[in-house]
RNA sequence: GCCCCCAUCGACUAGCGGCCCAGGUCACGGCCCUUUCAAGGCCGUAGCGCGGGUUCGAAUCCCGCUGGGGGCACCA
């Protein structure tokens, strides 16, 4: 039998980092058992749902490249059928009418168990179990009723979700059991905290992946930072392909224990993602980006720019403050008297150049230098401010080259002359 | 308060009784390379929460404690 799994956001906001995190896992077990992954929005709760997040959610898993399988379906679309069910449960003397709501009747002697996929078997003493509402007094189902309904009408296999639902677990084994359905597979993976020790959460910390893609970061460091926290393949391996999480996954190797981000080893993860780009693709990834910010930059001179910052930012968010100077000329800077003279002999000998390359660019400045008894790292550092506007930057000669002739001796003129 | 879950370097983790005076990655420190910044190479600092057991032997099993987290809604 083909596993099939569910992905459940409610659409209260935006799709944020942990919330992702376990609907991958849920896509991983899926793909690599070719089974099925469904998207339900469990929107049971219509006084907090808010406009446009079903679209964005869709927008995010479409861009990190995790996908589901038939028509999303809307947990409030069950209310109908839930609520047939629910009475017939009154009928069957298992749930009763409380004020107009109808409320299940939970068993209040022995323990409700299950053998979680990542953690073991976990119980429950039942007297800890409340009669729950099934259905509000205006008809619409809860989300502990409508959620194991719909895992068996789905005829879901695995549930992999959060720890926080834990607790919920042995409610909804209840009604499955009330109801006479089979019961899958429960998977709790831990939650993500944040620095502070406390689950992450929209409202705690936890950022959007609209925000983490407007950030520079790339889908498949993403997936690949991601599926780490709380599962590992081995002692050793750390970076790992889409196909090769898909591969390697398991349920097993899920963790216990809750993760907090480390959004520096994210940023490096990136990084590696970013230079193990073909030059082309990483220029193409810059524009893509780029335009996605409303910049307006050119896009072949950001294509050529790409192979100079590559190796050096690494996330593609780094761009406009490391390579701006580029595509707008950056303020003149304030040098000191020696500084000038050595941007002035720069510019003078620069002028005289033939062809206007790297290389020859490089040959003549060190040459400058050494006429000057200066070292290489003296004599280039107020050239990279002239030019560039920063201390920190792509290769200078690189950059001279790319700038053109015309636009690197007026910066350098302009700085060799400023006050 | 009650119930449940969790507990290895600062972070993510490997470890499922001897292979571990604990391995990998990020971060951090040093060195090398070097036109800045990166990248890369080499080296290093740093950890099994505490207390009892069980065992010839425990990071690994059991109990307690402590600490952290989650849940206890006509929220999801």
């Amino acid at each position: 039998m083909n596993p099939r799994v569910r992905m459940a956001p409610s659409p209260t906001g935006f799709l944020h980092i942990g919330g992702v995190r376990t609907f991958l896992f849920n896509w991983l077990f899926a793909r690599q058992h070719g089974g099925e992954c469904l998207l339900r929005i469990e929107n049971t709760d219509t006084s907090r749902e808010v406009a446009e997040s079903v679209e964005q959610i869709q927008a995010s898993l479409r861009w990190l490249g995790i996908d589901w399988d038939g028509p999303i379906t809307f947990q409030l679309d069950a209310m109908e059928r839930c609520k047939v069910v629910a009475e017939r449960l009154v009928e069957e003397g298992k749930a009763y009418v409380d004020d107009g709501a109808i409320r299940f009747r939970m068993p209040d002697e022995g323990v409700t168990a299950w053998d979680d996929g990542v953690r073991g078997r976990i119980e429950f003493p039942n007297e800890q179990l409340e009669d729950l509402v099934l259905v509000r007094s205006d008809g619409r189902s809860t989300y502990n009723f409508a959620s194991p309904f719909e895992d068996a009408e789905d005829e879901i296999t695995h549930v992999i979700r959060g720890d926080d639902h834990i607790s919920n677990t042995p409610k909804q084994i209840q009604i499955l059991q009330a109801l006479d359905a089979p019961l899958p597979v429960y998977a709790h993976a831990p939650n993500l905290l944040g620095d502070d020790g406390k689950k992450l959460s929209k409202r705690h910390g936890a950022l959007s992946i609209e925000e983490l893609r407007a950030a520079g970061y790339v889908a498949p460091a993403l997936l690949n930072f991601l599926a780490l926290l709380g599962w590992s393949y081995d002692d050793k391996t750390t970076i790992m392909s889409r196909d090769e999480l898909i591969e390697r996954f398991s349920l097993e190797r899920v963790g216990s224990s809750p993760a907090t981000l480390d959004y520096q080893k994210l940023d490096w993860m990136n990084g590696v993602y970013l230079r193990a780009m073909s030059p082309e693709d990483y220029g193409d990834a810059l524009v893509t980006y780029l335009r996605e910010q409303d910049s307006e930059w050119d896009a072949e001179r950001v294509r050529q720019a790409a192979p100079l910052v590559q190796e050096k930012i690494e996330r593609l968010g780094q761009f406009p403050e490391f390579a701006g100077f580029f595509f707008e000329r950056p303020p003149i800077p304030g040098l000191d008297q020696q500084e000038r003279s050595i941007v002035a002999a720069a510019k003078r000998a620069l002028e005289a150049l033939e062809s206007w390359d790297a290389p020859a660019v490089d040959v003549r400045l060190r040459a400058m230098a050494d006429a000057d008894g200066l070292k290489p790292r003296d004599a280039f550092q107020p050239i990279r401010v002239a030019v560039t506007g920063s201390k920190v930057s792509p290769g200078l000669f690189e950059s001279i080259e790319l700038l053109g002739r015309d636009e690197t001796l007026a910066r350098l003129e302009a700085a060799a002359g400023a006050v």
